[in-house]
DNA sequence: GATACTTTGTGAACTTGTGCACGAAGTCGT
DNA sequence: ACGACTTCGTGCACAAGTTCACAAAGTATC
């Protein structure tokens, strides 16, 4: 099969909550038409994208929900392990250690990690506070940990290098900061400010009285 | 001047901080190459993004990194009052509202919103939680606030239709749903599960000993 | 089983985004 | 003032992504 396009992969993880959403209300099979409206693309682009992952459409009848959810599943990795590690608990730090969204999707906290002293040992949301030096450990039980980066911009790129170093793969970033990859680690950043400023932009842009384009993109 | 693609959108905020950075640091002018260095991208595809907002280099100097600062912040229409407002006050909206990341980066809050009673009065984060029922009020005050979602997944169509209502033209969606934008309301979301999901396929798909295409894009 | 209908899977056209390469326009040193 | 050098701005070719449109392959009905 062909290498699966990146706008695609983007796309992978909605068409896979739709699914889930959908399994849950009983249905059996989809239309890409359905599924296209209930993600809000295209019905070719959803035929597109999923024949990425191979044939699984039945013609005049549509995608069996639950063989689609399994192949997405498999296709995304998600039949493994996938704790995340968070790195950095001040004001951001603590909060996503508290919001409870990274279980309840399938990627528990397998640690809780800080530089400053004062805080290594104290228990947040049930999970002891550890140091950087601890994470090569952390890594040995957990080979497919993703590190999730909440330090100041100031620490980032640090942090990021002690992650790959300690063989972390694939990392998260919330500081505002461009961060240069360790080598065989893929970054993804998240910057909420950033999304707050493109909103601006097309408020401000705002043609008279027409439809604005739906910038709802990725993240 | 033209209309400013997309893809160039996304990046002005991102150049904007570098460029922010750079100032503190004393820098006067910068060229193409070194912001671009600096954000990770093509030192072509700055000259080009940069070009869409007018001719404000200086060929053989560069730009001047104050000017640009200040071009770049109009377009992104950051001279003007951006507040925003947290409605759902669940995990996830009371850590946004401890995390002073907005203020810091110019989007105060103004209103935290939330319908359930019990929570109406409670005072959170200096803000006294009001009930959904005040948000025309709060949009009378503050025209251009920008909406922030973050209740759970089923409550957030309504709360969007609401913000519509009451005249807010700009929503950021933290509830993993795909929302159906009200007329003349442009939405963008976040959605961290996503995320991880993303880094989880090209962790699995990773080439043997190859590098990783740098999958940090936007948000 | 033949006909009408539905829905997939995909080739091809089109749109958007990227990167190169180079002329134009400026600075700097002498 | 002039030549060497730096850096911008952009036309152009190429790559990536989207959408259309339709044959192929199935189901449903009689």
């Amino acid at each position: 099969m062909r290498q699966i396009p990146e706008a695609t992969v983007a796309r992978l993880p909605v068409y896979l909550r739709s699914l889930t959403d959908l399994d849950n209300d009983q249905h059996i099979t989809i239309s890409s038409e359905q599924l296209a409206e209930s993600v809000g693309v295209n019905a070719a682009k959803v035929r597109k994208d999923l024949s990425y992952l191979g044939s699984f459409g039945t013609r005049g009848v549509g995608y069996d929900v639950k063989f689609l959810i399994n192949q997405m599943s498999r296709a995304l990795g998600l039949n493994r392990d996938c704790p995340v590690i968070i790195v950095g608990l001040g004001n951001l730090g603590l909060a996503l250690s508290n919001y409870g969204g990274f279980e309840e999707r399938g990627f528990p906290v397998a640690a809780l990690v800080d530089s400053d002293p004062t805080k290594i040992g104290r228990s947040i949301a049930g999970h002891t506070v550890v140091g950087l030096d601890s994470l090569s450990c952390i890594v040995a039980e957990h080979p497919n940990v993703i590190g999730v980066i909440t330090t100041p911009s100031s620490a980032a790129q640090d942090v990021a290098d002690a992650l790959g170093a300690a063989g972390v793969r694939s990392i998260l970033n919330f500081a505002p900061v461009v961060i240069n990859s360790p080598t065989g680690v893929s970054v993804r950043k998240v910057d909420l400010a950033v999304e707050l400023q493109i909103l601006s932009f097309y408020d401000q842009h705002r043609p008279r009285t027409a439809r604005i384009p739906d910038v709802a993109k990725g993240a």
